[in-house]
DNA sequence: TTAGAATGATAGTAAAGCTATCTAATAAAA
DNA sequence: TTTTATTAGATAGCTTTACTATCATTCTAA
């Protein structure tokens, strides 16, 4: 079975949807690999057009500007991911266990063959590790946040957070745990590789180790009550 | 008694001293409020020059770029606070006092009086908050590393992590979790402020239920052993 | 077959992000 | 006191980025 999973995204994150013609995949793909490869700083409209064959305007029809298409392309992220952990644990009653899945989900690269679109999530997962934070460290957060542009994100953090609830009903923090949880799971992957002194894998850069502190984090807190 | 500390800023981060002469401490200081004002993204060269009433090309004499100019403030906020840590701590002996006063200092912004210089830190506090980040989620962060320019954010984190051992020396990941709390101190300032839902202090806005969950957080893993 | 939408091609503008050069002011050295 | 180096101001100019507008062409769906 083919299975193909359609994600609605926010309409105020594009000028004209990328997923309804070749140009807007081609934009979305081949911009994955560009920011990657480049750096979202030094990534732009020209650089992509010349990659993709067209010109600049082309892309201008679909996306404002190159911010919103790093904020469409990270929301399509947290967009799977959500679905990933709903999926995932579905099947499972014990919230203990469905919380070691969620932070394994989060520990890695989406699957290939998951979402029904050629996007690279491995590249696409650098991408939110190295990235994702510009998408709302911006002048523009306020705007941005009424528009519903975050709301994948709070999503997903509201998800876990009441894993967090289910787990122990007594912990007083579990949104800010959860958002803890998140960014730390990429920010020690980003650390483990470029300030490894950050963090405590940095020598064997051993995603195990990782893994293992975000259980850590967690577990100790949401046992302890309060 | 006047107090003059004399932070010594590595050489990478500008061309010409700033603290040398009356132009750079002006470009120092009025950046900071320019950028606070409208955003890193939006702040130019030409814009702090007409602020200061000097010429781009002048700015440029001292720093190579904005993001240079960013990192060296950014920079002087983690020396100084280093330095504030150093001092506070100096005098207590139990180690959880110690770790008390680290999360404290990390939540608030620095006491004017001091550094020794005129620098408005209340704002500097806010622009660590909202762009720090950005100093080192760059595809420069290598050769910046390199360079030694992120020695004093990685000093505070060890510093951070050795108290967490005096703490517990058993407990497993120090360093990661000295590079959490750094961060959270600051992310989950942003969120309640911007992102309120990822917090559990939106509504109130109440910096001491931030604090308290700091703490939690850090207390609740070193007790744990591991 | 024909209107409408999407794309390509081209042009152009304002601002950002630099570099270079020359001159005036000023401070340190001879 | 004169000379010399350093710093700042003024101006110019150049490339790239970021974006808008226009028109012709192709493709598609009624």
């Amino acid at each position: 079975m083919e299975l193909q999973i359609r994600i609605k995204m926010n309409e105020h994150l594009f000028l004209r949807d990328p997923e309804s013609s070749e140009l807007g995949r081609k934009i979305v793909r081949q911009s994955i690999l560009l920011i990657h490869e480049i750096g979202f700083e030094d990534f732009t409209f020209k650089k992509l057009a010349v990659a993709i064959h067209t010109t600049e305007a082309g892309i201008y029809r679909y996306f404002e500007n190159k911010h919103r298409l790093l904020v469409y392309l990270v929301t399509w992220y947290w967009n799977l991911l959500e679905y990933q952990v709903l999926y995932q644990i579905n099947n499972l009653t014990d919230p203990e266990m469905k919380i070691r899945k969620v932070i394994e989900l989060l520990s890695k690269e989406i699957d290939e063959n998951i979402g029904g679109s050629d996007i690279n999530h491995k590249v696409l997962y650098q991408i939110v590790i190295a990235e994702s934070n510009k998408v709302y460290q911006t002048k523009e957060v306020g705007e941005n946040n009424k528009a519903q542009v975050y709301k994948p994100y709070k999503d997903l953090c509201t998800l876990i957070a009441n894993l967090f609830t289910e787990y122990n009903p007594s912990y007083a923090f579990p949104r800010s745990l959860a958002s803890t949880l998140v960014e730390m799971a990429h920010f020690q992957y980003f650390f483990m590789h470029h300030l490894p002194s950050l963090t405590d894998f940095g020598k064997d850069k051993d995603t195990r180790k990782l893994h293992e502190f975000l259980e850590v984090l967690v577990f100790s807190n949401i046992r302890n009550g309060k």
